[in-house]
DNA sequence: AAGTGTTTCAACCGCATGGAG
DNA sequence: CCTCCATGCGGTTGAAACACT
């Protein structure tokens, strides 16, 4: 029984051999792909589109990256997995190069034994709790790391996962390291217990479950603010922001809308608006320590970021809103420092 | 060299999603 | 709405490669 896309047509199945590859190249690279139910026939190839889509993704796309994974992607993979569980799709985008059918065969084939050679669950990232020895090393060994982008504190009851956002935006290349993006140092998360904390010197929230977050303006006006909207709080040091820090100017407030990521400056220089609340924005001073409170009520059992966006009420992956999440991410390179030393020192 | 067990990874399967009609 | 279809995704499979005896 095929796909109910080539049900219809005799369809060949299994490994590709190297004149399928030829005529699949031949085709794409003259006609495009466009529509992958067309492909086969068009091609001369006797495929289902769906097998030739696959066959060019994850195999024939002349910008795939071959070759074994370097340390850097592997703890790539490791803490964005930590984030986002098996969203393999999500965790190659930020992998140039890489398929998520390779990164899903990496993890279940290496990465996966190690983690639990180490004492940590690889489908929660928390220690084991059947190797006491192994998982006390394993904390250690992440706690100390003073190169990783992200630590693990599991000092008090509840885990708390630390991002370093300098150490991340200076792997970040090529943007510019300079001192001058952000106060933002570190930004921490819990990932699965029901209470959520995060802070860091110049940025803290806080709360609990089944309440909803209430952003709050710092109390005193500032030269430079940047407005943090559906693209979360880790667009602050997207590229985009840092590329036009030098164009802010003095008393203006910048608003990042839900799109500016990746596009552009995706900036649009703005007036903050009072009237829009508190409940509508999140700021991130830059040039100034000062903490941004985050408040939380009883409303509803989820956070409520701004008035778009919400997030599920626990950091567990079965529940964690991952787009809002992914929209955060940076590229290959934001989890790790590239100068930095694997402290999972382990065998493959 | 031969047999057997293990690992790797390309490919498949089934399901979810979203757009078009 | 509903159905159909194309696409994308994650889990799984199985052949080939590799390791071991």
């Amino acid at each position: 029984m095929g796909h109910h896309c080539c049900s219809k047509q005799k369809v060949k199945r299994g490994l590709w051999s190297p004149e399928e590859d030829e005529k699949l190249i031949r085709h794409i690279t003259s006609h495009g792909h466009g529509c992958w139910s067309s492909v086969p026939k068009l091609a001369g190839l006797q495929r289902c589109g769906k097998s030739c889509r696959l066959r060019w993704i994850n195999y024939l796309r002349p910008d795939l990256r071959r070759g074994s994974f370097t340390e850097q992607e592997e703890r790539t993979i490791i803490d964005v997995h930590r984030i986002l569980g098996n969203r393999w799709a999500q965790i190659a985008k930020h992998l140039p190069g890489r398929t998520d059918n390779e990164v899903k065969n990496f993890w279940n084939s290496c990465i996966k034994k190690k983690l639990i050679a180490q004492g940590l669950d690889p489908n929660t990232h928390n220690l084991l709790k059947n190797k006491t020895n192994n998982s006390t090393k394993a904390k250690t060994n992440y706690h100390q790391d003073s190169t990783s982008v992200f630590t693990i504190d599991t000092s008090t009851n509840k885990e708390v996962i630390s991002m370093d956002i300098k150490a991340a935006l200076a792997s970040f290349s090529p943007f510019p390291h300079g001192s001058n993006t952000t106060t933002c140092n570190t930004y921490n998360y819990t990932p699965i217990v029901p209470n959520i904390e995060y802070q860091n010197p110049t940025f803290t929230w806080s709360g609990q479950r089944n309440q909803t977050a209430i952003t709050t303006p710092p109390s005193q006006s500032s030269d430079r603010n940047h407005i943090i909207t559906q693209n979360s709080m880790l667009d602050f040091a997207s590229s985009s922001l840092m590329e036009s820090s030098t164009n802010i100017r003095q008393g203006e407030t910048e608003y990042i809308n839900e799109n500016s990521m990746w596009h552009g400056t995706g900036i649009e220089p703005t007036t903050l608006n009072p009237a829009n609340g508190p409940e509508e924005l999140m700021q991130v001073q830059q040039g100034e320590q000062f903490p941004i409170q985050t408040n939380f009520c009883d409303q509803e059992d989820v956070y409520k970021i701004n008035h778009d966006q919400t997030v599920e009420n626990t950091f567990d992956s079965s529940n964690f809103d991952f787009d809002f999440v992914d929209s955060t991410l940076m590229p290959c390179g934001l989890y790790t420092n590239v100068n930095s030393m694997d402290q999972l020192s382990w065998d493959c």
